[in-house]
DNA sequence: TAAGCGTGGTC
DNA sequence: TGACCAAGCTT
């Protein structure tokens, strides 16, 4: 099949309906590409453009002042937006590559963090390769403009392989984006204003693709958060491991400490699961591990969302 | 192949 | 409110 009529379509469409202000768009540096492309990683355009970006970049102009700062400085910068896996792969791979990304595809994908798709894409919008992106609004697009009900990974990768537009990947790649975020959109697609109607297999029932996926459930997990004082000062734990790795959190435990005053209870959601924190006043002898942090500071290490929620509640009842 | 990984936006 | 979703990657 030939598609030079949609590629020229999507060209035009492009020219009057991109997002041509992104500011990840007027430049050709990797650095500055590949930084919006990890803080985009399941994450919308909005919350990167109005709260990440820029102040990330401020502190961190360039891969070498990534690789001379300490992962929890990093981790600080990356506070509030998620997956923090991803801000240990931003510091891995500066330590790694330093001082300069490299922009060919087959070297992107081999460092911590990037899998095909930011490869291609880094590849793509600062050296214009001709390689397909594979994130959630061009993988829509292909279930539909296809028909496909159902695909594998390799069979999608075959699918934007066919669907590239060779001569203009630059264009192409961004356009694809932007169908996918303001056009083919996962409810109530606009089929009228798309540039790939005229040869989309789905068109007549974009709904039906791809086949909605069955919901799983989500466990609840409850867990008793100590507030542990000392004068000025409260203790503090670093978390290990892959969720909220490197962040500092409460100390915690299963059960309800039997020297504890119960103060309240905070709901926070996951997306695998739901978060019950009852908070305690500890009053034990036997302190738990941790470190002393005075309250002055905890603006200054790194910490999740839950936490922000528990100390603002302290402060409220005036305990912080 | 599927689960695990955060947070916030939207309807 | 709950369910789904977002410029995915690793194991």
């Amino acid at each position: 099949m030939n598609y030079s009529d949609i590629h020229t379509d999507i060209g035009t469409w492009y020219e009057r309906c991109g997002r041509h202000d992104l500011p990840w768009r007027k430049t050709d540096d990797p650095y500055l590409i590949y930084i919006s492309e990890m803080m985009l990683q399941q994450t919308q355009v909005k919350t990167v453009l109005e709260r990440f970006y820029f102040p990330f970049l401020d502190r961190f102009p360039t891969l070498k002042s990534i690789a001379e700062a300490t992962l929890d400085d990093v981790l600080h910068a990356w506070q509030g937006l998620g997956y923090y896996r991803r801000a240990r792969y931003i510091h891995e791979t500066a330590r790694i590559a330093a001082p300069r990304l490299p922009t060919d595809p087959g070297e992107l994908v081999r460092l911590p963090g990037i899998g095909k798709s930011t490869a291609h894409a880094i590849a793509a919008f600062s050296v214009h390769a001709p390689v397909p992106i594979l994130d959630a609004n061009v993988r829509r697009i292909l279930y539909r403009f296809f028909a496909r009900k159902k695909a594998t990974e390799k069979e999608l990768w075959q699918l934007a392989e066919t669907l590239l537009d060779r001569e203009n990947p630059y264009t192409y790649n961004q356009a694809m984006m932007d169908i996918g975020a303001t056009v083919c959109l996962p409810k109530n697609p606009d089929c009228d204003t798309c540039p790939l109607e005229r040869k989309c297999l789905g068109r007549s029932a974009p709904q039906d693709y791809p086949a909605p996926k069955r919901a799983k459930n989500r466990p609840v997990k409850r867990r008793c958060y100590l507030l542990v004082e000392n004068g000025a000062k409260i203790l503090m734990r670093k978390r290990k491991g892959d969720l909220l790795g490197g962040l500092w959190e409460l100390p915690s435990t299963e059960t309800a400490p039997k020297e504890g005053e119960k103060l309240f209870e905070i709901v926070h959601d996951y997306t695998h699961f739901r978060r019950i924190a009852e908070l305690y006043r500890y009053r034990g002898k036997k302190n738990p591990e941790g470190e002393w942090i005075d309250v002055k500071e905890l603006h200054s290490i790194a910490t999740s969302s839950l936490e922000k929620k528990i100390f603002a509640r302290l402060q409220k009842l005036t305990l912080l």
